[in-house]
DNA sequence: TGCAAATCATTAAAGGCTTTAAGTTTCTAG
DNA sequence: CTAGAAACTTAAAGCCTTTAATGATTTGCA
């Protein structure tokens, strides 16, 4: 009966690495319990359900990602900045599948709001102001941005590639693409 | 004990219905079991597992996809296809949020032969040839646009534009950034 | 017509996950 | 040193998956 000493912090982390080891689906209270060696109706204690310790991981992930995708960013802007942040994100996606899966939870707008996704937004404006996107387009560039990225890592890593292979001049394409269409950004109403 | 009348078909079609309702991750053998007034267990005899259902309830929803796609593409060329290829990709996404995720699911490579995967691929190379798009640099620009329309699709599901609105032309934005791409598709190695 | 084999469905049961309730041990602050 | 808070445990109920054994219903062929 010694201490095991759970905190949700130490849950959240344990839940990731399981994440990335068998599938964030696989993530469940009992799992990351046996992992802590501590019997499931002890992490009620710390987490409200096992909605609760995903979102966890979800933010964990989010933040981790905003964390590389800044480092990745700094310092540099145009096609180099773009090129940097799909980078970092991909890899991110690729070393952690587990967590990045998580960061695609659904959460809920406050959730949201208290999460490193703004954090996300703004790395993406900071390259649309480099690219002389208005602002009133941003958001519909971060949408691009986000939705391309999102879709090619997640396609990605559930396979959908894998029948033919180069995956990696699939990527660049997908960032010239991206390029191209920064920087013949339609005006207002073109 | 009057039978029932199950089949794999009317369980994958049940539980499509089951995904648009209440969610493709609350697709459980005993949900469609009750929908079907039947024991849980008599669906083991048309269904090898809770996997398969959802394999089944996939490939119902690819192919309904692709005959949407095709009747939407057919006629068309040049930007109109792929306007009307996106808009009937994101209209059964938003009309079946269940069954297109289903759709997403995994595929091992022999079933997701099987599948209208291909034909997927297919409408989408048709769409490339009228833009001009040489053959070697075909399967990059076919994950562009599938990754592209996956990622929009699947972030708009999520909820992830719904913080600041305006979904609409945020998804022209993403279909004229896409018709730029192919039109200044880059040539071998540029 | 009539019955045997193949089908379809049921009950039973084992094993896993989630969540709550109630009780016990371990800290820690006064 | 001791009481209350915090951390854990066992127990139990409810739901899901899957397999096994059993009973009912077709179906088609003598």
């Amino acid at each position: 009966m010694a201490r095991a000493g759970v905190t949700p912090e130490r849950l959240a982390r344990a839940a990731a690495e399981l994440a990335d080891e068998v599938g964030f689906d696989k993530v469940t209270a009992s799992a990351v319990a046996r992992r802590f060696d501590v019997s499931v109706a002890s992490l009620y204690a710390h987490v409200a359900n096992a909605h609760d310790l995903r979102v966890r991981v979800a933010l964990l992930a989010l933040a981790e990602l905003a964390d590389r995708v800044a480092d990745a960013v700094t310092g540099r802007a145009g096609k180099d900045a773009l090129v940097a942040f799909g980078n970092a994100y991909r890899a991110y996606a690729q070393q952690h599948p587990g967590r990045y899966a998580a960061a695609r939870l659904r959460l809920d707008p406050e959730t949201a709001a208290s999460s490193a996704g703004p954090r996300h937004a703004a790395m993406s404006r900071a390259i649309l102001r480099g690219y002389g996107v208005p602002d009133e387009e941003q958001t519909h560039a971060v949408r691009l941005l986000g939705s391309t990225f999102h879709g090619f890592v997640s396609l990605e890593a559930s396979g959908g590639f894998e029948h033919s292979g180069d995956s990696e001049t699939s990527w660049t394409r997908t960032l010239d693409a991206l390029d191209v269409a920064l920087r013949n950004w339609p005006s207002p109403p073109a």
